[in-house]
DNA sequence: CGGCTTATTGACATACGTCAACTATTGTGG
DNA sequence: CCACAATAGTTGACGTATGTCAATAAGCCG
């Protein structure tokens, strides 16, 4: 059930380091790994909450759907990471659906477990205040993008919040097909396709996955960029 | 310092009900209430947090800004409710700066005795996880709503948010001014203007503050509005 | 009752979405 | 390993929602 490496990577994860051997053990009692192929659903907006998801290896992202079909991207969650807490910790529906982007392992326990150690257990309690304020920020971050940046500006943020620096430059590696960028970016296809070729200008350049940045100096006074953590 | 009327607004507030008397004694201790004028700020952009703010009556607002000036307006918070809670747990400066938009009694509570409950108090930090895990959902839903809906449904949903229902319509008493509703939903108040005019359409009268709501059902489906709290 | 702020309206500009055609990339089976 | 289909991304033409700027009207307060 629990592989080797799955145990390295859970041993990795903020969670276990914020709660420790003892607390995690409680949570561990009745989990599961799953391995999931890209585009597999983890769960539905709407839906009650059986399991807290603690994504193990590939990429996860929150979908939210309108009424009408075209679903967009609420955040992308990677190695270590857990999903969509609130809920759990609420007892609420999901407000957002999670579907697989990279092929993935992921760690399902019981939320019952999560709950009934959230109640006994201080110190997850804490990590999960700590988690939700971490997240809070970066839904902040988003709406602050939304609301006072262009495409363009959201992109070149984008950029830069992903990006190895080395030197004045810069290289990157997009962690997901553009479509899925686009829509994390609140945007078409079309106009990121767009907001790339105006980036061009400022100096970021090749092709496929990988780009450089000639200067990230450039970048970040285009994109009004606050380096915030 | 603290008034009886202060004490009587925090004793109904939900940290007070959620931690306790002994919890919120510690709190206490070294804390102080001021009154505030409409247009006073409580902290800005970038600051280092020193104290934890609850707002005991008036309304607050969370704004950003981007280096241009335009603020836009994040979130209102009214009486009862804690702000920014993320800087102050993470000990990073704060994301968004706060001004008072109805005069206000805001209780200071120093970041320290915050952070030294936080620590000792597993209430405390249940607390806060079930309510950050609150915002995050609030969060969320703008952004849905952000990324998903036009002016005129963000409007629409809005109205319905903080509606009083009475049979198949409603009133609404709008809480803020209207061009500081206009930058909570992400447009210029000449947008928010004309998103109004739509609404008229849709049974969506009268002035000034008050506001009848015809048809409740009908906006509703104009505004793809899902109730999920 | 002025005078100041706040909201509305109109004319216009622009960013972004849509639709469609085209190109590049990736994967698959012969 | 090539050929081809399927998918993903780009580009162009065009429409529309929303922003901008300016003028007017409406509320609000001393």
């Amino acid at each position: 059930m629990l592989r080797l490496a799955d145990e390295e990577r859970l041993k990795r994860s903020p969670l276990h380091r914020a709660i420790g051997e003892p607390a995690m053990a409680l949570l561990l009692a009745n989990a599961s790994v799953q391995a999931l192929p890209a585009g597999a659903r983890l769960f539905e907006q709407g839906e009650e909450v059986r399991f807290l998801h603690l994504v193990l290896s590939g990429r996860v992202s929150l979908l939210a759907k309108a009424l009408g079909e075209p679903d967009t991207v609420i955040e992308v969650f990677a190695e270590g990471e857990l999903l969509v807490a609130p809920a759990a910790i609420l007892s609420l529906p999901y407000l957002v659906s999670a579907e697989v982007t990279t092929a993935a392992r992921v760690l399902f326990i019981p939320v019952e477990d999560f709950r009934s150690t959230l109640e006994r257990d201080p110190a997850l309690a804490r990590a999960m205040a700590e988690l939700l304020a971490r997240h809070w920020r970066v839904l902040v971050r988003q709406i602050k993008d939304l609301k006072l940046r262009s495409s363009a500006q959201r992109l070149a943020a984008y950029l830069l919040a992903i990006a190895e620096l080395r030197g004045g430059g810069a290289s990157v590696s997009l962690p997901e097909p553009r479509r899925v960028i686009a829509a994390r970016l609140g945007m078409t296809p079309e106009s990121l396709s767009r907001a790339f070729a105006r980036l061009k200008r400022l100096g970021v350049s090749g092709k496929g996955r990988r780009l450089q940045l000639e200067s990230v100096e450039q970048l970040r006074s285009f994109s009004a960029y606050d380096d915030q953590r």
